[in-house]
DNA sequence: TCTGGGGTCCTAGGACCC
DNA sequence: TCTGGGGTCCTAGGACCC
């Protein structure tokens, strides 16, 4: 990079990147003060949970998003927190994030829970210094807004404002003026190119093709031949920093979906079958929030091997009764006697139309099912990985938001051997004091995850 | 004790229709 | 009596994103 930016460099179109710093962890950091500062892993505590998020003193370890769990903790050592993902507190704070946004950038575009891009107007011609400025009121809002860090990245376009928000990061911004962008982007890894994932970078590697700048002098002929006849051509052109894509706000989802990694494979049918039951449940849920009916049912299977198969069918009409997926995606299923044991089990609904219409036969619906009516029964109670409380499992769980008439707020920090520790704290207490109660003490109750913001 | 869960988009083949 | 061509829908698999 220069070491010289002239600020007074201007673009005809600024795209903003919005990023908030280790989302997660940091929403953990907020609302329970003990944990500011340490090393926080977010994301699965069982044998195969990933890490979801962690906090920077977490990466300062070598521990990574989507890293094994057990790993990130072998890297972090003693003083690791591992904390169960708590998505109401996280999807509240994204939603007061963005709202807030809206007011200096009416069009925000969402990409995820924690990342938006928007490109106002005002902007338009700017100077470096001037979005800079604009940048600067924004993570000040987020951050009265949330208590939460956001870093921005701003370009001629979504691919360099995307790469630069990367740049600013931790808490900070990054205007990458017109000037200094094809410089930037040269020296940068291949891999930084959002399209670019494990498998073409690999693919590209092989060629000798590592940075941004190899793939810019490679032809688009031969980009073509690589990557493919459309991801190739138009990564080369974003690569060349030709990026008119617009900002515009999301459509609706196309798909709901939900899915279950089991601490044990499921070696028969009779454990699949109630599998795929409970997570029609899920997805169930799922689909009638969004207020849609589906019309194609799709069942996802992860072998132990990490290969997927799917299956998939689509109905005659879009549907909102449960029963009929039910049927649906247990007529889709596969016996792992033949293809092997199965570590995931997903059902996803696709065909969403705003159109609710029923079944005009619902019974044509409801062909019985080889093998389903002694599943339920049978056994197979497949183990779960989640850490959903369960009727006759443990009453307290690590990470649970919990309260006590005397000491208000807090959230379980262990359990067992028939007592539990309780940090009692939330957004606005400072660091709480622990307490340790027996476990059928009748004052502790569940408490609403979102009361820890108070 | 390797590798989560929620999505999007692309490709490719076959069925089916005109 | 040999075998069109375009368009759409469905299905399965795969890459990629956070």
């Amino acid at each position: 990079m220069p070491d010289i930016v002239d600020n007074t460099l201007r673009s005809r179109r600024w795209v903003l990147h919005l990023d908030m710093d280790a989302f997660f962890a940091s929403a953990e950091q907020l609302t329970r003060p003990t944990l500011r500062g340490r090393p926080v892993l977010v994301g699965g505590a069982g044998g195969r949970g990933v890490v979801a998020g962690c906090s920077y003193q977490a990466r300062a370890f070598g521990a990574r998003s989507a890293m094994p769990m057990h790993q990130a903790r072998r890297l972090v050592g003693a003083g690791a927190v591992v904390l169960p993902p708590r998505f109401v507190l996280y999807s509240e704070l994204s939603r007061r994030a963005f709202e807030a946004l809206r007011g200096p950038m009416p069009v925000l575009e969402q990409l995820s829970i924690d990342e938006a891009f928007g490109e106002p107007l005002e902007l338009a011609g700017a100077t470096v210094r001037e979005v800079e400025l604009f940048c600067a009121d924004l993570r000040a809002l987020i951050l009265a807004e949330t208590g939460l860090v956001a870093s921005i990245g701003a370009g001629s376009g979504k691919q360099i404002a995307k790469i630069a928000s990367g740049l600013a990061k931790p808490d900070g911004i990054t205007v990458v003026a017109p000037g200094i962008q094809a410089e930037l982007m040269a020296a940068l890894p291949v891999r930084k190119l959002w399209g670019i994932g494990p498998v073409a970078g690999e693919r590209l590697r092989r060629l000798g093709i590592d940075t941004i700048g190899k793939f810019v002098a490679t032809p688009e002929s031969e980009v073509a031949s690589i990557l493919g006849a459309t991801m190739g051509p138009s990564l080369h052109q974003l690569a060349r920093g030709i990026d008119n894509r617009v900002v515009a706000e999301r459509a609706e989802a196309k798909q709901v979906s939900a899915e279950t990694t089991f601490a044990q494979d499921l070696i028969s049918l009779a454990q699949l079958r109630p599998a795929i039951e409970s997570i029609v449940d899920s997805t169930h849920r799922r689909l009638l929030k969004d207020g849609r009916g589906a019309r194609t049912v799709v069942l996802k299977l992860r072998k132990s091997d990490m290969s997927i198969i799917t299956r998939s069918a689509t109905l005659q009409y879009a549907t909102v009764d449960k029963q009929t997926i039910v049927a649906t995606a247990q007529r889709l299923a596969v016996d792992p006697v033949d293809v092997g044991p199965i570590r995931l089990v997903g059902v996803g609904l696709a065909g969403l139309s705003a159109v609710r219409q029923g079944s005009l036969f619902p019974e044509l619906e409801h062909e019985p099912v080889p093998g389903a009516t002694d599943a339920t029964e049978e056994s197979a109670d497949p183990i779960e990985a989640a850490s959903d409380p369960v009727p006759d499992g443990p009453r307290w769980l690590p990470g649970m938001d919990v309260r006590h008439p005397d000491f208000g707020h807090g959230w379980v920090q262990g359990a067992g051997h028939a007592v539990v520790t309780v940090r009692f704290e939330t957004r606005t207490t400072g660091p709480g004091i622990a307490r340790t109660f027996a476990e059928s003490d009748e004052n502790l109750v569940v408490a609403d995850v979102l009361d820890s913001l108070k």
